[in-house]
DNA sequence: CGTATTATTGATTTGTCTCAAAAAGTGTGG
DNA sequence: CCACACTTTTTGAGACAAATCAATAATACG
């Protein structure tokens, strides 16, 4: 209870709510760790259970009407789900929850237990309102991507996002999750996310060990996938 | 005065708010018309003021790094812009809105007085956050549209949800605005909607007059457009 | 170590964009 | 009301990007 709390209150989304409200989220609050594969909701479950992801990684996930798997997202550090069930939404569509990271831990909450205090606690609400605000404003950003840039633009934009945090002008990082599932949430098929990477790491002087990438000249890199977008490196998502 | 109150609490976003908040909205709130063509709000003004369309459509757009407009996004009647500038959010990109129809009004608010009575009143927030979650529904559904549909498929997807509130297996409507921006809008050239257009006018049975449309045969449209998406029709956005 | 999974490469097809030009539609002033 | 200019839409031909299908290579795993 008492880490439960500790974790609780260090999470942004809970930024600055009062210690009263932190209790009782805290007390109906679970932390459950996964490894990959596992699915950690199915599509009748994820209307009921607010998840928020302490570390790892997971993917939301539907079927098509002719049988295909949809990704409808892909979460990490700091990103949450369920929200979407907080109100009841004309037709609102469900989706299940599977781990992809190797060592998953997240956080979990009842949704009666969320809705009550949303209900309570104007903060909350708040708080709520603004990661919501900023979630719209990244798939608004993702959505100019998929439309105006090509599948190699995206990739390195993607790379690019990755390197945000290098003061200098290499960075050395391991791509967060599968490359086919990388590929699927950039909006290309496998096959076309190998021969972009390996005509990017020729174009840009990227070195590719796997899944492990040494981007040895970060402006380089802007300078080839930045023209067409609204942004200008670094733009952070 | 009177009238603003009157619009104000019928809209949606205002359902169920206290008469206080109402009217204090209400005596900062302006209505406004404009025509086709007019700049309503530049990049700077827009982060200052809440723009709530109550009869026409808007477009919001920028300028890409290099030169072309980039659509962030199209509003009709009962949409809302600038709840993207409630909150401080790291290197948040504004927009111009353009009056895209020929008889446009708008409700008009000042960002403080909103952020204020958001702060203050906590049915208010909780509203702005239903809101704010249902745009990020669509959101997702777009994405995943342009991802896996293809330019055709997107078309008579669009079209369909135009059909919905008819309760025969026919529709005649109207375009909502140009051709050329509805291209834009559903990620394609004008040119590829042209032919689009033409393509699906033959195989579901669409008769087409300039921007009327006379869908035939509903049923028929939804059987070719609806296969590979996780909604079946109608689907509603 | 062998099997299953994931990633890469190759050849081909499909979808969409691009550029150019023609056609249709809209608006204006004489 | 017509002639003219301007805008939007359509059509055509060709280039290009990405998907598809198929096969091989690399990697992870029990």
């Amino acid at each position: 209870m008492q880490d439960r709390l500790q974790t609780i209150q260090e999470l942004n989304i809970f930024n600055g709510i009062s210690a009263r409200t932190l209790n009782d989220l805290a007390s109906f609050a679970k932390i459950q760790h996964y490894k990959k594969k596992d699915i950690i909701l199915n599509d009748k479950d994820v209307k009921n259970i607010f998840v928020y992801i302490l570390k790892g990684w997971v993917k939301l996930f539907k079927d098509s009407a002719n049988g295909d798997e949809i990704i409808v997202d892909i979460l990490g550090d700091g990103h949450h789900c369920g929200e979407q069930f907080i109100f009841t939404i004309h037709n609102q569509e469900t989706y299940q929850v599977e781990c992809i990271s190797s060592d998953l831990e997240i956080l979990i909450l009842p949704m009666t237990v969320l809705k009550r205090q949303l209900s309570e606690d104007h903060q909350l609400a708040l708080n709520f309102l603004k990661d919501t605000i900023e979630k719209q404003y990244e798939l608004t950003l993702e959505l100019e991507h998929l439309s105006i840039q090509t599948a190699l633009q995206r990739m390195g934009c993607f790379i690019l996002r990755l390197c945000e945090q290098s003061s200098e002008n290499t960075a050395h990082l391991r791509l967060p999750y599968d490359k086919s599932l990388l590929a699927t949430r950039l909006g290309m098929r496998a096959e076309t996310f190998s021969r972009s990477l390996a005509k990017l790491s020729k174009a840009c002087n990227i070195g590719v060990e796997g899944e492990i990438l040494h981007i040895n000249d970060i402006k380089k890199l802007a300078d080839y996938v930045c023209q067409h977008c609204s942004q200008t490196f670094p733009c952070q998502s």
